[in-house]
DNA sequence: ATGACTAATAGCATTAGA
């Protein structure tokens, strides 16, 4: 099965060319970021027409997780196991965002992400990203224990390390590679996890997103932030990983482009 | 250089992204 993670910045503005990467590559499993919709408006009926069952965590035109499957390979679909971490927003009172969406698909189990980006860092943005990721190490070590096949994937917002960004000097203030930002995504990988395009990339230069500012594209100025992490159940089944880096280029698309691991069986 | 783009919601700009 091919197990996918995309950040999509909106699906209402990207729904063309998100159906256009489901027909052409076809994914098993499909975790999406940013759909930035409420629930109501999410356009499950364009997916159903395409082949695809669909779980999704919404809300008011930021955040916003889903998760789609290939209905033609797995005819029940997700089946949700979990949706939120119980952890409230930086602003008073605002309560929790959408960021965390889980099921089971075939025997294994698929959490979709979308990590806090933290900036400006300091501040409560940085402090609500390290909280939400002791909250999310916490939810992987009850993954863990349950010895299942896992993969946490999506949008971690962090880049792991230097070999992983165009200019580490550049991006040096930016929350997404502050030490602190990197020590929580390295626990996760010491308590175990499995980095796919890290371990079959290890030498770096793969990137997952672009600005749009600044000719970011055009110049391949990227970065890696899009992760998927493995249990070792999944971890000894992966074949082969991917980033889909010409959809990058399309038209009106995301600023992140999609990542995806093949796993056998 | 704190900007350059893009999306969403409500403006006739602001917030957020990364």
């Amino acid at each position: 099965m091919k197990i996918a993670t995309y950040n999509i910045n909106g699906i209402k503005a990207r729904l063309p060319r998100l159906k256009e990467w489901l027909e052409e590559t076809r994914p098993t499993v499909a975790c999406l970021q940013e759909i930035k919709s409420m629930d109501e408006n999410f356009p499950a009926g364009e997916f159903e027409e395409i082949g695809y069952k669909a779980i999704w965590h919404g809300q008011k035109s930021f955040n916003g997780v889903a998760i789609l499957v290939d209905a033609n390979v797995v005819p029940d679909g997700p089946v949700e196991t979990q949706r939120g971490l119980g952890i409230d927003g930086p602003k008073e009172g605002e309560g929790e965002q959408a960021r965390y969406l889980e099921a089971d698909v075939n025997g294994v189990r698929i959490a979709c992400i979308y990590l806090p980006n933290g900036n400006p860092h300091p501040g409560p943005k940085f402090d609500y990203k390290l909280a939400w990721m002791k909250r999310l190490r916490e939810r992987m070590a009850e993954l863990w224990a349950q010895e299942i096949p896992a993969v946490v994937a999506g949008d971690y917002n962090v880049i792991p390390e230097d070999k992983d960004v165009w200019s580490p000097k550049a991006m040096a203030s930016d929350a997404l590679m502050q030490p602190e930002s990197r020590d929580a995504y390295f626990r996760l990988l010491g308590d175990g996890w499995t980095d796919a395009v890290d371990t079959l990339n290890p030498r770096g230069g793969v990137w997952t997103y672009w600005d749009y500012q600044a000719g970011a594209w055009q110049r391949d100025h990227g970065f890696r932030i899009d992760h998927l992490l493995l249990s070792p159940e999944l971890a000894d089944r992966m074949t082969a990983v991917g980033v889909d880096k010409e959809y990058r280029g399309r038209e009106k698309a995301s600023d992140h482009t999609p990542v995806w691991v093949e796993i056998a069986g």
